[in-house]
DNA sequence: GTCTATAGCTGGATAGAC
DNA sequence: GTCTATCCAGCTATAGAC
């Protein structure tokens, strides 16, 4: 396979290796200044380059978020399909959603990429999305493994899930003042929705008011 | 009362609504670019006058967005406080919600600047964050009218109501994809609090699994 | 590919005349 | 108080030598 007269690949290996180093670099800095306090002289000086060399290997500072994006997306989607052990669809919930609240609380950097679109004039290319979606399809068959189907408590769950992720990361950082309630989210989530397959005004007792506007 | 010796009076009157006319053009300019995205020379641009002129009513741009921020909490406390008709503890509630994310997604801007910290080295002052202080202790008043009483379920509501928020703000601004579930979710909640005053492994079956880590 | 040097722009903030 | 003019710092991005 070797050929000396076809030495795309390894230069091509040369190349990616040193846009991952500029990467690397890139979410180092991002950890320290924040999202947006990103500068191409410092991120050319933490990668011990120069400036003009990063436009050697990125067409714009957005094609750096973008390539953050997707390996933040790459990233998310791997760490959540690795498999969880255990067969009990509510277990596999609380596991799961563990898992994506330590993703999200674990750099809230790469949080911020990913979830909040708070970086101005960027948007991240759909190749670069593509595994964030995948993703979700995830999240719906372990809801679907524990009786829960419809879109509306989808939406449910998506706003309870990052709810508890959004307090945690801008309340309380590092400490576990949100996350230690994803068990009773999970049973308060799961009672209601296996308890309501279908929407109508709660039986809890009379209302006091007509129907809603 | 009216002295012509002393016109400091109407001066502050004076300044004052010329003070307000910039913070008046700053709310239309964030409306437009973001609230990161203004700078001082559109926002003199906006108000007629040039940009030392706002050097003449503030002191830097965090002034202003410090003002923006006790207006935008003035205005939150305000229209929190409002009475609300009815005697049901949970209307209340719910009334009270459908205020909170109307007041929320009204103004992304204005949300963004209360809620969430993204500004960069903004800080607001004590002075200007003191009504949102208030706010918040009403909102316990309301939970308690409905035996929701317990530090942990208040922070299970707020991770739920700004999960609302924040899903329907990002990712279906002007609709009612995730407003449409306020009803819901506060039945939801308060079935769980009410029937779960302290915190045990609820009786819903066998754990599967030893105790949690 | 990598550098030095710098263009070109925009930002916040200020000096000083009026 | 309001202006013109300007400073200075920071940014992205590029030109051109090596």
């Amino acid at each position: 396979m070797i050929n000396p007269s076809e030495p795309t690949d390894w230069r091509e290996g040369r190349r990616r290796s040193a846009r991952d180093a500029i990467v690397h670099a890139a979410w180092a800095l991002v950890g320290e200044v924040g999202l947006a306090g990103l500068s191409l002289r410092d991120l050319a000086r933490q990668a011990g380059i120069t400036t003009p060399t990063v436009y050697a290997y990125f067409e714009s500072k957005n094609a750096i978020y973008d390539t953050m994006f997707g390996h933040a997306a790459t990233e998310f989607a791997d760490r959540m399909a690795e498999p969880i052990d255990g067969d009990d669809p509510r277990d596999l919930l609380v596991a799961y959603v563990r898992r994506f609240v330590e993703f999200c609380t674990g750099d809230p950097a790469r949080y911020q990429l990913l979830f909040q679109r708070t970086l101005p004039g960027f948007e991240p290319s759909p190749e670069a999305y593509a595994p964030a979606v995948r993703s979700l399809a995830n999240t719906q068959e372990l809801l679907a493994l524990n009786e829960v189907t419809e879109a509306r408590h989808l939406d449910l769950w998506t706003a309870l899930i990052t709810g508890l992720v959004d307090q945690q990361v801008s309340n309380d950082p590092g400490g576990d003042r949100w996350t230690g309630l994803i068990d009773e989210s999970i049973d308060m989530f799961l009672a209601h929705s296996q308890q309501h397959p279908t929407r109508k005004p709660s039986p809890r007792r009379n209302r006091t008011k007509g129907p809603r506007s």
